[in-house]
RNA sequence: GGGCGCGUAGCCUAGCCUGGAUAGGGCACCGGGUUCCUAACCCGGCGGUCGAGGGUUCAAAUCCCUCCGCGCCCGCCA
């Protein structure tokens, strides 16, 4: 049985009325029968879609036991005392179960209501006083965007709508590294004339295209940069003396502009999959605004600090549970400068001031740097945690993560080309009359709809093998497969005349068992978002898009609509219905909505 | 070595938080479906020691312990 999205329902679940009548019946029937049932018992083991015998089951094996009766006769006992209700359609024992089947056309009645009513907002929760702040992406701007960091970009996009829906105002958030050793590399080398670059990074970076964009154009040295400096001392010493002048506060004057200027290649690349970002935050404005200072003075003075031989200062962190080696956290070098962990400290504290909630998007080998984060927040006094979502890497078949330097990356804009291309085919392959700009239009969204799905299918914390032919697939379980069944909804109510309402409708006609499954689904949409949002399942979302579209493939094959007589335009409206819950699980999972494929 | 995560049919995956009645999908494979609202679809079939062992329980894919395999992390890097 299905328990995963059980909750207690709100006034936007169809299942509300029918739960509150279950429970209440429950507690009553026990009464009759001599067992004391509290409400809040019946809740805890009531099961919500799932039993093969009906829509709500209650396993009676633990509440017979307390009670100290036989599990069968009690449910057949409960189950005949209930108190008939006209929202049920049967109230049956089996076995140790009660069985409740709810009324289909009430259920009907009660969800194309509220869905229909609801529109754009039906699955969203009432709006929270609650603020929230979802860090995600965040890659260093060295270059392209791999589909190994567009994992979190995905994930982190996804969530940010999910949190929305469920009623807390969210600002997302790029935090920009541009004081480590990775963005110096990239002003070290292009603050040289090019005559003047070492050969092998020169020519690591030849086979420049006219107009490529900015985070390929300054990227391509990148490799090669790192490299080379492994190898060359004075090279080395360079970049470190370039690391100093950042955290003095003054850096070369092209540091930040080419920073942003690779930003914003890797940005548009991601504009593609609808993923933007409210705020960027630079990492040097903690330095330059005194804050990290101020972090570091707290540390300093804390009971845990440790001043080593050289000047740095360490801060011990035993006892906040950290692994045994992880005791020692040094928070400023010998040479006075701060570290990543110690600038975060400042960045998470800023963020904690200003918002309720405050979630971080990050891969798993930042694990223990979130861990060493959360035990400094304590050491300067802040009572409040960030949470994590964690997510694990996207590996090749050949084994391993992608890196950009070792060359196993697969670039975002190579798949994203490849899907174009391949989308392309598949649309004029069906439609020999579309306008090219229209082709052109439906192939990227086919094609950037089929790689978030792709991503965002699977669990965040399973690891992924990327391959191309599961990528590029816009059958079965993907994301072209539900824009389909949207543009087939759509399709329907076009040739229909009934893109708009009002859909009057007659729950009683809709009684096909399709369309008792098809209400079924639409019904679950509010729980499964409020369980994604709880929970940072966002593969929830993708996984009941898929349900939906493929419960009205089904309905569609065995239903007619538009050439149906009496029942025309109550289906009419239960395709409304589909098409208005389906366009917004594709809202949340950043999906163009397709009028037509 | 320690910490964290993962292990479900040939391949991919849901369910694990909150134990409950025949473990749900997809790909591949086999067989069907289009004078009918879009076949990126639908119907049927095939395929499962839920990594292994033990424990708790009336009941374990789910909770606990041990072990095995895989990944990541364990820098005065970010």
């Amino acid at each position: 049985m299905d328990r995963s999205e059980a909750l207690p329902s709100g006034p936007t679940d169809p299942w509300d009325p029918i739960v509150k009548v279950v429970v209440a019946g429950l507690v009553a029937a026990a009464t009759e029968v001599g067992v004391a049932l509290p409400a809040e018992t019946v809740r805890a083991q009531l099961a919500l879609d799932g039993g093969p015998q009906g829509d709500l089951a209650l396993p009676l094996h633990r509440l017979a036991q307390v009670a100290g009766r036989p599990a069968n006769s009690l449910a057949a006992e409960l189950a005949a005392h209930f108190p008939p209700s006209p929202i049920l359609s049967s109230v049956v024992a089996t076995g140790a179960y009660v069985n409740f089947v709810a009324d289909s056309a009430r259920l009907t009645q009660e969800t194309l209501d509220l869905v229909l009513a609801h529109g754009g907002r039906y699955g969203s929760g009432p709006a929270l006083p609650e603020t929230a702040c979802v860090e995600h992406t965040s890659a260093n701007p060295t270059g392209p965007f791999h589909i190994g960091r567009v994992r979190n970009a995905i994930i982190g996009d996804t969530f940010a709508r999910i949190l929305r829906a469920s009623g807390v105002p969210v600002t997302t958030q790029y935090y920009i590294d541009d004081m480590g050793r990775q963005a110096a590399m990239i002003t070290w080398i292009w603050s040289k004339p090019r005559a003047e670059w070492p050969d092998p990074i020169r020519r690591a970076a030849e086979g420049e295209e006219v107009g490529e964009k900015p985070d390929r154009h300054r990227g391509r040295p990148y490799p090669a940069v790192s490299a080379y400096l492994k190898e060359h001392e004075e090279a080395r010493e360079e970049v470190a003396e370039l690391v100093r002048s950042l955290e003095s506060g003054e850096p070369p004057a092209r540091h930040r502009a080419l920073a942003q200027e690779i930003l914003d290649g890797m940005l548009a690349s991601l504009a593609r999959l609808s993923i933007s970002f409210d705020e960027f935050v630079w990492e040097s404005d903690f330095v330059k605004d005194g804050s990290v200072e101020r972090v570091l003075e707290r540390l300093r003075g804390s009971p845990h600090a440790v001043r080593e031989s050289n000047g740095a200062w360490a801060i011990d962190t035993t006892g906040y549970g950290l692994p045994k080696e992880s005791t020692r956290v040094v928070v400023q070098r010998g040479n006075g400068t701060s570290l990543y962990v110690t600038r975060d400290v400042a960045y998470h504290l800023q963020k904690l001031a200003r918002f309720g909630r405050v979630v971080d998007v990050l891969g798993q080998d930042h694990q223990l740097h979130a861990r060493t984060l959360d035990a400094l927040l304590t050491e300067v006094g802040e009572a409040r945690r960030p949470s994590f979502v964690i997510y694990q890497d996207i590996t090749v078949p050949e084994g391993g993560r992608m890196s950009t330097r070792g060359g196993s990356a697969v670039w975002l804009d190579h798949l994203l080309e490849e899907a174009v291309t391949r989308a392309r085919g598949e649309v004029l392959a069906r439609r020999e009359d579309l306008a090219e700009a229209d082709v052109d239009r439906i192939a990227e969204s086919v094609a950037t709809g089929a790689i978030r799905y792709h991503i965002v299918r699977v669990a965040p914390e399973k690891p992924v093998v990327f391959r191309w032919e599961d990528a590029l697939s816009f059958e079965g379980r993907s994301g072209p497969f539900v824009q389909y069944a949207y543009a087939r909804a759509s399709s329907v109510l076009r040739k229909g005349e009934a893109l708009r309402g009002p859909y009057p409708f007659d729950a009683r006609l809709l009684r096909d068992p399709e369309e008792a499954a098809l209400v079924r689904v639409l019904a679950r949409f509010p729980r499964v978002v409020a369980y994604a949002a709880r929970t940072a399942h966002v593969h929830a979302v993708a996984g009941y898009a898929h349900d939906v579209a493929d419960r009205f493939n089904r309905f569609y094959h065995a239903v007619p609509v538009l050439k149906s007589g009496e029942e025309r335009t109550s289906r009419i409206a239960l395709v409304a219905a589909v098409r208005q819950t389906l366009g917004n699980a594709l809202d949340l999972l950043g999906l163009a909505r397709l009028e037509a494929m």
